[in-house]
DNA sequence: TAAAACTGTAACAATTCTGTAATATTTATA
DNA sequence: TATAAATATTACAGAATTGTTACAGTTTTA
């Protein structure tokens, strides 16, 4: 049984290569090329996964996000937003939007394909997985908290979206600069020692009581999210 | 070892101003003038990053990068483009440049090695997930851990690095001059005899308890890495 | 619009790592 | 076996990296 993909995309020309390229993969595609459209294809059945063009004009991307986080029948539909570089690429980052991936524009089909499974995948293992979960820290996406050991922590934007990547590549070490380009984004220029000052900040929120450092510093060359160091 | 780049642009001017920027920035640069010189440099050798101006003509930047996909050596060649603004900017950011990035002109020199940078850490990330196992030693670069019969190990940042070019070549004897070469890297200057300490640091880290000692004295030459000595 | 929260930087402290030299030990060989 | 040459071991100062704190400017929130 072929999963079903809509796609969202207000630019013909890259719609029809879109919808081409995952036709290929087998999959079958609905395509919209308003956000109108869109929300009546959703009500009329429910798709396996979406595909939103950030930038489509009203209803926008974030409303058409919102809306299907808000409907019961299409709550935890998987979402994957395609934005251009620099355009609001925090809010999309960040989860205002409510998206579960983002893909950054240029992309190779490749790596299209390769995030529809990712999360296809995710979600066909436990079918509500709207958090991320490592050792004793869980992150609520939907509700956007996080906790450790069942005790809430509050974190502010940048550290959410810190904590996110680590637990999106747990246990993986990442360098300074990696770190500015995922989770601050491409053509920001902070000084490096900012990470350090945000690690700071999250270890400080999340490292509570008498809870072990999680957050591994691999002296030289950067950070990781660990529990057994 | 500096990672080398692939420029195509006719424009005379911008060559080799790009050229000279990125030289600055210690890689390495070949240059082509056309699709067709381009397509030869490809072939004799592969390089780091290719930059390629959408606007060089036939064969085109688009042919170009289709040609660098479907090979299959190049395939995962990571391709930044260079496009004015308006010239098509849609199909650049779509799918069917199959680029990784692209820059708008004017460009600032800071901007083209940032993104060059990024792209490229962005690559190494999927080849740099392995792990590196020789007899009971395993070296997991994702994690950036050692482990010695299962018992993890605490190396710094230059036994790291020593034991990992052991490891890329296990049993090869090396000078104290090559190590420095290949661990230390090029033209900086430290006495032979710092090796032998770190040599013995090494030793200390991960000969533990009995297990027997697994770097070889190689007298009046240099060092291995082996454990039938 | 005032208060609160957040961000990026810089300065200083604490920690870890490096290279070197001095001394001890091992090895080859005369 | 004595001797020279090479390597092993140790100690240490200063270099490099990271941790911590404070703060001014900005953004968000009430």
């Amino acid at each position: 049984m072929r999963k079903e993909i809509l796609i969202i995309e207000d630019d013909e020309t890259l719609l029809s290569m879109i919808s081409y390229n995952i036709k290929n993969n087998n999959f079958n595609v609905r395509e919209a090329k308003n956000g109108e459209d869109a929300l009546l294809l959703l009500k009329e059945k429910t798709p396996d996964l979406v595909l939103i063009d950030w930038m489509i004009p009203a209803p926008s991307g974030i409303e058409i996000c919102k809306s299907i986080r808000r409907n019961k029948n299409t709550k935890d539909l998987p979402i994957i937003i395609l934005t251009a570089r620099g355009e609001e690429e925090d809010k999309v980052k960040g989860l205002e939007s409510g998206a579960d991936d983002y893909i950054v524009k240029p992309f190779s089909p490749i790596e299209l394909i390769a995030r529809i499974n990712a999360l296809l995948r995710r979600y066909n293992k436990s079918f509500v997985e709207s958090s991320l979960e490592y050792s004793d820290i869980v992150m609520d996406l939907r509700q956007q908290k996080v906790y450790r050991s069942k005790k809430k922590i509050h974190l502010g934007p940048t550290e959410f979206k810190l904590l996110k990547h680590f637990l999106e590549n747990p246990q993986r070490v990442f360098q300074r600069e990696q770190l500015l380009d995922n989770v601050w984004g491409h053509g920001i220029y902070v000084e490096l020692r900012t990470v350090d000052t945000h690690i700071r900040r999250l270890r400080k929120a999340i490292n509570i009581g008498k809870l072990p450092n999680i957050i591994r510093t691999v002296r030289s060359f950067g950070y990781s999210l660990d529990s057994n160091q």
